[in-house]
RNA sequence: GGCUAUGUAGCUCAGUCGGUUAGAGCGCAGCAUUCAUAAUGCUGAUGUCGGUGGUUCAAGUCCACCCAUAGCCA
C-alpha cells in the first residue's frame, strides 16, 4: 500500500488527578493506543498525546484532607496513572498536566481572544456559600431534601429517588457536603462564554467540518441537533477563589473553571512535544491547517468536545478538530459497573493477575466505530482469549515451530512451490481490507478477520499433515516448505495483531529473528532465513485468576472505601462528597419516636415510568397478614430478584406519603453515598418479620 | 420527565435497499486427529429477533406505544 503519509496529532480525554485508572477508562486509552499504533505501523506521522486534569474544587478539597498541597496530590496521581498505562502498554507521545506553564499560557491566550473577539461577558450571578468553609460551592456539593418527593440528602441537580431534575435553588433543607453548614446565596460576579453566539458556526462545523465531512458520528450529531433546537446557553468559565487553577488574567480572585483550562491540555501536551522533539507547534494547530486532529473520548463528555472545545478553538485563533471519536461506557456482566458488585476493576488489580494484552484483544474485537456501550463479560473473556488467542493463534506457531528448529536448524525454506505462495498471497491480500478496517475503527471486524484467516492457516495444516511427513524418510524437503509455509502465515497474522498486541508481537519478532514488523513487510514472504528456537509466546488464562483479581479488586475497594469517591465518569464535578458529618446529639425520647421493625420483603417490582423506585411489598408480621407497600429509591444498587426474600429494616410508623407512582408506607432504611453504592440493612440471622428494632 | 442509543441462539455479536429456510465465533454433542504447554479439523443441535399493535403481497428490518439497559439534560 503506498500512501502519502499524514500528519495526525491524537488524543484521549484526560483522567481526572482525584482517581484511579479503572477498566472502563481503558476501553478510551486501549482504543485510542490500538489506533495510533496502526497509523504508526503504516508509516504515518501520527502522535498521541494526552495529560493529567488537575485543577478543581475536588482536588483542593482532597489535598486538604490528606494534608497535602494540590501539586503534592496530582504529582502523586500521575506516577500512578502513567503506571498503569504503561502496564497497560499504552505508548503516549507525551503525558502531560493540564497544571503546567504551557495550559497556563494556551488557556490565557484563548480566553484574551475570545475576550477581544467580544464572546466574553462579565455578569453577576448568585450561588450558593459555605459561610464556614468561606467558599462558594459547586452543585455537587450541595444536598437538601427534594422538592417534589422529599426525599433527604437529595443532590442539587437532581434526585435519585424520585428522578426530578430541578436546580440547586430549588432543595429544601440545603446543607454543604463540606462542611454541613447550611449555606446561603451570595452574589457575585462571573464570566461567561458566549456560546449562544457561537451556534451558526457550529451547526456549520457539525455538517461540513473542516473537510466536508461531519467530525462527529451519527448518533452524536443527533444529539448536538437537539441540543441546537433547544439553544445554546452562555457557558460559566470562571469560579471564585479558593479554587485550584490558573487565576484569570485581568480577573483577580477569579479562576478558571477546569473545563475551561482541561481541553487546552490538550494543545499544552502537545507543545510540551513540540519543544522535546523539535516541531511546529504552529503547524498544527493554526487555523486551516492541514494536518489531522482527532479526540477520543466517552460520550459522557460530548458536549464538551462538540460544543464549547471547537467554538473555543475557533474563536481563540486556532483550528478545529476533524474528527471526534466517541466511544460508549463500559459495563461488566452486563450492569454497569459497581463498586458493591466488586466490578469496578482498577487498572491496578487487573494487572497484578493478568496480562495486559488479553484485555486489548478482548476489547478489540468488541470495539467499532459506533457510540455504543461495550461489554465485559469476564467468563467470555477467558473463553475468548483462549480459543481464538492461544488455540487459534499462538498454536500456528507452536505446532510449526518444533519441526523448523529440530529438522532444519531454524533455516526456512528459500523458495516455496506455487500452491503455498498462493495461500502466503490470499493472506498478504488482506493486507487492505484490515488496515481500512482499523482506520475506520472497526476493530471488532478487524479481529474477526484476522481470525478467520487463522483458521485458514489451521485448516491447511491439517489438511496437509507435517506430522505424517516427519516420520516418513525422504519427505525432507517437503516438511521444510509446509512449515516455512506455517511460519510465513503466523507473521502475517502477527502483524495484522500488532496494533492490539505490541508486547505479544515484539516476542513474535524476536522469536522470527526479524527486525520490528511495519504493515508494508505484509507484501514480502519471509524466506531463506533463520529463526529462533520457539518459547512458547502465551499462557491460556485460568479462571481462578480471574476470581483472584475480582477478590484483590474487592479488597482494595474496601480497605479505600470511605477515602476516595469514584466515579464512572471522570471529571471534576461528577465527583461526590465525603460523608456528611455527623448530625446534633439527640435524646433517646426522640429515638424511641421511631418506631423501627423488621421487615421481610415479600415481594420487588420495578415501577413502571420511575428511574429509581423500586416498588417493595413488606411483611412486619401484621396478625391480620396486611402488608406493607413501601416505594425505595433503591433500583440503581438492587434489582428485585436480589430482594425478594430478604429481611431488613424499615421505619413502621412514618406518616404515609404520597408519590406519583402511589401511597408509600414507610422506609427501609440504607447506607451509601446513592447510585449503586447503596447498601440495605438486614438484621443477624433469627430475627422474625415484626420484631421491634431497638 | 425530555432526549440519544442499545435489546437477535446458553455467551459475545453480524444481519446492506423490507424479499426464499435468520447467520458467525465461542460454548455444547458426536466423530477424526495427536505436530501443538491440550491446542486442531469435520459434522450436528440450539431462536416467541424485548413486548403489543399497525403499514405491507412480504417485517429482525418501516411506524406507534410500552418494557429493560446505558448515557446526556451544560
Amino acid at each position: 500500500m503506498s500512501i502519502e503519509q499524514r500528519k495526525i496529532l491524537v488524543t484521549s480525554a484526560l483522567p481526572y488527578a482525584n482517581g484511579s485508572i479503572h477498566l472502563g477508562h481503558l476501553v478510551e486509552y486501549i482504543q485510542t493506543d490500538i489506533w495510533t499504533r496502526f497509523q504508526k505501523l503504516n508509516g504515518h506521522e501520527c502522535y498521541y498525546v494526552c495529560a493529567d486534569d488537575t485543577h478543581g474544587t475536588p482536588i483542593m478539597l482532597r489535598a486538604e484532607q490528606e494534608g497535602i498541597t494540590p501539586e503534592q496530590l496530582i504529582e502523586r496521581m500521575q506516577a500512578e496513572h502513567l503506571a498503569d498505562f504503561k502496564g497497560f502498554n499504552i505508548k503516549f507521545d507525551n503525558y502531560y498536566s493540564t497544571n503546567s506553564p504551557e495550559n497556563r499560557g494556551l488557556s490565557e491566550g484563548i480566553y484574551l481572544n475570545l475576550r477581544d473577539a467580544g464572546l466574553i461577558e462579565s455578569r453577576m450571578t448568585e450561588h450558593y456559600y459555605d459561610p464556614e468553609k468561606e467558599m462558594f460551592l459547586p452543585d455537587r456539593y450541595i444536598k437538601g431534601e427534594c422538592p417534589r418527593c422529599h426525599a433527604q440528602d437529595q443532590y442539587g441537580d437532581g434526585c435519585e429517588v424520585c428522578g426530578a431534575t430541578y436546580t440547586t435553588t430549588d432543595l429544601i433543607e440545603p446543607y454543604s457536603a463540606v462542611s454541613g453548614a447550611k449555606p446561603v446565596r451570595k452574589e457575585t460576579e462571573h464570566y461567561f462564554f458566549k456560546l449562544s453566539e457561537c451556534i451558526d458556526f457550529l451547526r456549520d462545523w457539525m455538517k461540513t467540518g473542516n473537510r466536508g465531512q461531519s467530525p462527529l458520528p451519527a448518533e452524536a450529531v443527533n444529539k448536538l441537533e437537539e441540543w441546537f433546537e433547544a439553544g445554546l446557553r452562555d457557558w460559566e468559565i470562571s469560579r471564585d477563589a479558593p479554587y485550584f487553577g490558573f487565576e484569570i488574567p485581568d480577573a483577580p480572585g477569579k479562576y478558571f473553571y477546569v473545563w475551561l483550562d482541561a481541553p487546552v491540555g490538550y494543545m499544552a501536551s502537545f507543545k510540551n512535544l513540540c519543544a522535546r522533539e523539535g516541531l511546529d507547534f504552529d503547524t498544527w494547530w493554526k487555523p486551516d491547517s492541514d494536518t489531522e486532529l482527532l479526540h477520543f473520548i466517552g460520550k459522557d463528555i460530548l458536549s464538551f468536545h462538540a460544543l464549547f472545545w471547537p467554538a473555543t478553538l475557533h474563536f481563540g485563533g486556532y483550528r478545529t478538530p476533524d474528527k471526534i471519536c466517541v466511544h460508549g461506557f463500559l459495563t461488566v456482566n452486563g450492569q454497569k459497573m459497581s463498586k458493591s458488585r466488586g466490578t469496578f476493576i482498577t487498572a491496578r488489580a487487573y494487572l497484578e493477575h493478568l496480562q495486559p494484552e488479553y484485555l486489548r484483544y478482548y476489547f478489540a474485537a468488541k470495539l467499532n466505530d459506533r457510540v455504543e456501550d461495550i461489554d465485559l463479560n469476564l467468563e467470555d473473556f477467558v473463553a475468548r482469549v483462549n480459543s481464538n488467542l492461544i488455540g487459534k493463534y499462538i498454536n500456528i506457531a507452536s505446532r510449526s515451530a518444533g519441526f523448523i528448529s529440530k529438522r532444519f536448524n531454524g533455516k526456512l525454506c528459500a523458495s516455496l512451490p506455487d500452491d503455498e505462495l498462493e495461500l502466503i498471497a490470499s493472506l498478504q491480500n488482506a493486507a487492505d481490507d484490515i488496515a481500512s478496517l482499523y482506520e475506520q475503527r472497526q476493530f471488532s471486524e478487524a479481529v474477526k478477520q484476522v481470525m478467520a484467516l487463522a483458521d485458514t492457516a489451521n485448516e491447511f495444516i491439517n489438511d496437509t499433515r507435517p506430522w505424517e511427513l516427519a516420520k516418513q524418510d525422504g519427505q525432507d524437503q517437503r516438511l521444510q516448505e509446509l512449515c516455512s509455509t506455517n511460519i510465513n502465515l503466523f507473521r502475517l497474522l502477527s502483524l495484522y495483531l500488532k496494533p492490539i498486541l505490541p508486547e505479544l508481537v515484539g516476542q513474535v519478532e524476536a522469536f522470527l529473528n526479524i527486525e520490528p514488523l511495519v504493515w508494508s513487510d505484509s507484501q514480502n514472504p519471509l524466506l531463506d532465513h533463520s529463526i529462533n528456537k520457539y518459547k512458547h509466546l502465551a499462557k491460556r488464562i485460568e479462571s481462578s485468576q480471574v476470581e483472584a483479581m475480582l477478590e484483590k479488586n474487592k479488597a482494595d475497594l474496601a480497605a479505600h472505601a470511605g477515602k476516595t469517591e469514584h466515579s464512572p465518569t471522570r471529571h471534576a464535578d461528577k465527583q461526590i462528597a465525603e460523608h456528611p458529618p455527623i448530625a446534633d446529639t439527640i435524646a433517646i425520647d426522640d429515638f424511641a419516636k421511631v418506631d423501627l421493625r423488621i421487615a421481610h420483603i415479600v415481594k420487588a417490582e420495578h415501577v413502571d415510568g420511575a428511574d429509581k423506585l423500586l416498588q417493595l411489598t413488606l411483611d412486619i408480621g401484621d396478625p391480620d397478614g396486611q402488608t406493607r407497600n413501601v416505594f425505595a429509591g433503591i433500583k440503581s444498587a438492587y434489582s428485585p430478584e436480589q430482594l425478594e426474600g430478604k429481611l431488613t429494616v424499615m421505619v413502621a410508623n412514618l406518616a404515609p406519603r404520597k408519590m406519583r407512582f402511589g401511597v408509600s408506607e414507610g422506609m427501609v432504611l440504607a447506607a451509601g453515598p446513592g447510585g449503586q453504592d447503596l447498601w440495605i440493612l438486614s438484621p443477624d440471622q433469627g430475627a422474625q418479620p415484626g420484631m421491634k428494632v431497638k
